[in-house]
DNA sequence: GTCTATAGACTGATAGAC
DNA sequence: GTCTATCAGTCTATAGAC
């Protein structure tokens, strides 16, 4: 798994049907709702614009998707999806449990702040707009991506290299992290995603 | 300054008009309007809730408010005076920076778990729903919040005792303690307000 | 300062033609 | 698979009586 790619780690995830092709019709549609969602919200994001931005009358959306909410939670689960394969293959890449908590970081970061980065904070701050059934199945996903988080700060706790106890440290990253959307701005300042990475990791003293 | 307790503050800001008493019609429909946009969100939020929460008809309430939207500016504004008083003076009561920044970690924790929770949250995750021009008024009143943050931060950091950029601290550290709201729950588990600020400090080898 | 009644705009979703 | 047309419901805000 050490040397797969991001986007091999794409396309093995289309075919098994995972998540949609960005290429599809359904896969623009989720593309632009993650982006309309994140910028004015879900609840006033229509679906007349979510339709204009791919080019259709409002009417049509509805052959895709049966209700405005399964489009938001489309966007949910694919991104979770995608993310945990992404970040399951960071952490497989490193030996160390200080280079895997690294390869977690700076994963995370690059799904908050690059491609996925619309899709992440839509997860984040739109969570309240999902049904509590849809709630529920889009909450068993996210716990094998938290797991991966977990496995690796006990690990380092068990070093004695954690100042704090694992579950609370990975409840303050969630936090910091998604946080960074707000105002990591890659092209404006000097500071890269590894340089942003490195100030984390510094401030946990490792 | 040091012996001022919160009460104290409270009347003295209701004296000088800065903020509503709680007690008054406009107290109340604002501690109600904080817990229905925490709760619902913003948009989902309905004048009929908001009018229904203390007791009035929905046409009743553009009696007090020209609009929906300056009930949550209103929302804002008040809290982050209320905060900025409370951090003030807990950030005044202590000698040694490091004694002043975990005041600063404790006070703003406590505005977001206790009393003032819901306006917190409110300030935070709903923000996009606050038009342009009401945003540029609130971002003001929240440049003081924050300059007492970062006097703070940078003082540690000339003294060496800082592991990372005093702004990305801060940045973090209002993401993760802002995060705080989704999972801390002082009354299930142990783990008390001031063992979670110990938990901070700790994350950050203070 | 609160009521009732309603204007006027917008919403998610459906039906049936092509 | 997309179109047009529209339903039925909901929304913020206003007007005028009390």
């Amino acid at each position: 798994m050490a040397f797969v790619n991001q986007n091999q780690i794409l396309q093995s995830l289309i075919a098994e049907q995972l998540v949609s092709d960005p290429a599809s019709a359904r896969g623009r549609l989720l593309k632009e709702a993650a982006r309309l969602f994140r910028d004015k919200g879900y609840e006033r994001t229509t679906v007349r614009d979510l339709a204009a931005a791919v080019g259709i009358q409002s009417g049509s959306l509805f052959h895709h998707f049966r209700t405005k909410e399964e489009i938001l939670k489309a966007v949910m689960v694919e991104t979770i999806r995608l993310n945990t394969a992404l970040m399951q293959a960071a952490a497989d890449s490193e030996e160390s449990p200080r280079g895997k908590l690294r390869a977690l970081v700076r994963s995370e970061l690059e799904s908050i702040n690059g491609q996925t980065g619309e899709a992440m904070a839509v997860l984040v701050y739109e969570w309240r707009s999902l049904s509590e059934s849809s709630q529920v199945q889009v909450l068993e996903l996210r716990e094998i991506y938290e797991g991966l988080w977990l496995s690796v700060l006990e690990e380092l706790n068990e070093l004695g290299q954690l100042k704090a106890d694992p579950f609370i440290v990975r409840r303050m990253l969630t936090g910091a992290l998604s946080w960074t959307v707000t105002w990591y701005k890659p092209e404006r300042g000097g500071l890269t995603l590894d340089g942003l990475t490195d100030q984390v990791m510094a401030m946990l003293g490792l």
